[in-house]
DNA sequence: ATGAAAGCGCTAACAC
DNA sequence: GTGTTAGCGCTTTCAT
């Protein structure tokens, strides 16, 4: 392997403010109390000369790896192959990580793995995970020498930070819009049973409906093509009349419009079909999808950012906002 | 920093063979000549004791850093936002890069930019980059010292080893299949010029129609929904009875659906409509999309292992499958 | 072909 | 608070 341009590097900046290596080390670190003179020369010096602390170094001194793993709970590997979302969050982590000089790497792990988290803290190379579609036995399984190094996306507790979108606000938004635009028998596809943070969907659902007066019309459904185009059919074969479908993510949305079309129901003039998530996809289409969007690239960004980030800034919840979007599907 | 649970290390995997570190390393590496019973029990051992060398401390002895950068070339950041391709790009990129212990991390540059390569090579912690949509300039300024470590998806040539799709192929079916099914004046939105891999789509749109006997209708177009609508505009402005058209990629695809739309042109009634790339939305929405299907994931895959799995497996270059989907637009 | 020894660039004990 | 001294786990001269 060849030996690469040399760069700037701590002895460098050490020698040129006049200290030691150590002392320069703390400086940079914001390590110890307060700022002494030394240390305020020695972070003025790295700057003038473009110090930039190598994260491979770093990470092998330190002990703690280079790379944040995104780590997605899901049913199968189709949790992480083909989907969209995934997709969205990785380039915005990715990109956020280039920032830091870091890398970031994906994993699925199944729903519920107790045993993820303890085999992330025992894989050297690991600096930080980021979890996605958190459940509490997982939750629950975190080793002691992870802690403050993984983040949750969707429910956190504890002294696990983690930072979710307000999607009880951006799931109410969406069935009350259904409702002022006349439609009056309003079904919803759920989310699968299995994540915590999605139980708020069907919270604003209930919560709406019984605002409505309106009884309910609840099937059970996953994050798939195929739960949309079965819960579209149960949905219609259990209840004829239905108006409007609110599916729990943007693809099951496009299952169910799908299952409407073979059978002959058009949306939305019959009825009306809104989705959750607002991929790219839900834009593009002949037949564009209202839906609530997300920040993806903020929430991705944010998690790493804390991850990365001067230690200690690590909020404990952060809430970004879901938002409706009108477009031409309900 | 809190010190890691210790995992196998060379030095155990050396005292386990009765070897110094040196020899379990040149071992492990397979450098040098053919392999002595001590190697041999050396790979025994380690693959015995579950060693995983640790990629951190690897890059720092070798100087070549963790991560492998995927550098995506585009006339604005939009290139690596919101981008389809991208995601699923990245998505695989990080799953077979987390198989290696690595992480991958996302970049946009300027269309062109001479300065990419070289800064890439001067900044520690890279180990290798993909280079996606490269350029013939981009590709000239690659410095010495990146030699190796570099693969280019789409042109290659020297000694950058590349992988690709057969898109002159893929293309061609699609561009045969609109002939087939009866369509006589195709018209085609053509990719950015440039990109020099892209030029083999209008290769093979000259080529089929020539061998059709029918004149050329091409207009320019970039790689977003907005070159679709200005482009399928342009295309029904200059040539109203057109009934076919090709473009270069799925999203340029919908923007031109969308505009179709407006204009009361039925799809695929009036105009066929075909795509290039096969996103996850060509199969979403309620008019699903045909186009050529590329296989991202395997694309991905190889670049990383081309960069990560054992040195010298870097084939030259690497060609792929495009291959027809029919689906309803055409 | 093998072992001893010297780093890679940084952080972290430990004295002062 | 600062410098000194050890490493982190591996690769790589350099002798042997």
């Amino acid at each position: 392997m060849e030996r690469r341009r040399t760069a700037v590097t701590l002895e460098d900046v050490a020698r040129a403010a006049g200290v030691s290596r150590a002392t320069a080390s703390r400086a940079l670190l914001e390590d110890g109390p307060g700022s002494t003179p030394a240390r305020a020369r020695v972070r003025a010096v790295a700057e003038g000369m473009g110090f930039r602390p190598d994260p491979t170094a770093r990470a092998l001194a330190g002990g703690a790896g280079t790379r944040v793993v995104i780590a997605v709970l899901g049913e199968s590997r189709a949790a992480i192959e083909n989907c969209e979302y995934v997709g969205r969050a990785l380039s915005a982590a990715a990109s956020a990580a280039d920032r830091h000089g870091v890398g970031v790497s994906l994993r699925w792990a199944p729903v519920h793995d107790r045993g993820l988290l303890p085999g992330l803290a025992a894989e050297r190379g690991v600096h930080g995970v980021v979890l996605v579609n958190t459940t509490w036995p997982v939750l629950e399984s975190m080793p002691a020498d992870l802690r403050g190094r993984v983040v949750s996306i969707g429910i956190g507790g504890g002294d696990m930070p983690s930072v979710d979108v307000d999607s009880l606000a951006g799931s109410t938004a969406v069935l009350r819009h259904m409702c002022a635009s006349g439609r009056r028998r309003v079904a919803m596809i759920q989310p699968p049973a299995w994540l915590p943070c999605a139980r708020r969907l069907t919270l604003a659902y209930r919560h709406v409906m019984a605002g409505e007066g309106r009884p309910e019309r609840l099937v059970a459904g996953g994050f798939d093509l195929d739960s949309g185009r079965r819960g579209a059919a149960e949905v219609m074969a259990r209840w004829p009349d239905t108006d409007a479908i609110f599916a729990a993510c943007d693809e099951v949305a496009f299952g169910a419009m799908a299952t409407l079309r073979s059978l002959g129901v058009r949306v939305p003039g019959d009825v009306a079909v809104a989705g959750f998530d607002d991929v790219p996809a839900a834009a593009l289409g002949p037949l564009s999808l209202t839906t609530a969007s997300h920040p993806v690239e903020r929430i991705y960004a944010a998690a790493v950012e804390a991850l990365l980030g001067s230690p200690g800034a690590m909020a404990p919840r952060t809430l970004l906002p879901s938002e409706l979007v009108l477009r031409e599907s309900a």
